[in-house]
DNA sequence: TTTCTTGCAAAGATTTTGCAATTGC
DNA sequence: GCAATTGCAAAATCTTTGCAAGAAA
């Protein structure tokens, strides 16, 4: 997320503190949180901080296309800072989620691909996380 | 559905009126609708039709396998009565879906499948639909 | 009659928005 | 100082829930 201050820097957008923050606590961050979670991580730091900045950022963050914003979890989006192409694999007691980096060959119909203008795709895995599948009482994280 | 029908009444559910209208209505249904959709629509013929009912409906129907909820739709879970086996492909300016009945040969790193009990997956193409590419102005269905 | 289901209304959860006050540049 | 951003609070969505009344079997 560093190289996303640059370029925030570059285009003459305000690196307010709060905005600091919030790539901080998404800089690497492999747990693909929710809006909730990083509010409440970065309310810590600044205690008037709210929602609206918290959304406001993740906004702007996924219009550069410097985030990825899941759908992947049916309660809730959650948002992955890891820009560089991959899949996920859900739990689907717990909702954890894992990154597969993996390329898969995939290639869709002639007559579907004549219609549609397809972008991409995104595999998503679902099943019992290690914690989960030895454990009928887990429940969230 | 009709078979639906057939296991409601075997497995001691009561076919209520509501209850059937909501299966008519999934029947044969691509739209792949939300709970919004289904509930405007069903309410033409039950004045009285509460949202209560349509979710009870829907959540009762995903419980028993008849019916798919999807997350790909961030906005609303979505719907899709079809239980084949099947992906999907996701207008991102519409947000209109369409079913892929392909099979692609996907297999997840072993490393990964020891830690994980992976039930199965689902691929999400995303683009723009042949009436969205073509239109800039497009809105919502 | 018994049990399940409905409808209503209220509550919960997530996300968005308007706008005055504030702050980075 | 100007324009962008924040914080607050209210509102907009979507979904769930408690419970009395009603209906299926």
């Amino acid at each position: 997320m560093n190289r996303v201050i640059e370029k925030y820097r570059a285009s003459g957008l305000k690196l307010t503190p709060q905005r600091l923050a919030i790539l901080k606590h998404l800089e690497g961050n492999k747990d693909h949180p929710s809006a909730e979670e990083i509010f409440r991580s970065v309310q810590k730091q600044f205690r008037t901080m709210s929602f609206a900045t918290v959304y406001n950022t993740l906004e702007l963050l996924v219009s550069r296309g410097d985030l990825a914003e899941l759908s992947i979890d049916a309660a809730k989006k959650r948002f992955d800072p890891d820009s560089r192409p991959h899949h996920h694999l859900i739990c689907k007691r717990c909702s954890s989620i894992v990154d597969i980096f993996q390329d898969f060959d995939i290639e869709l119909p002639k007559t579907l691909k004549s219609e549609f203008r397809v972008f991409g795709h995104h595999i998503e895995f679902y099943g019992l996380c290690p914690r989960c599948s030895g454990n009928q009482q887990a429940g969230n994280h």
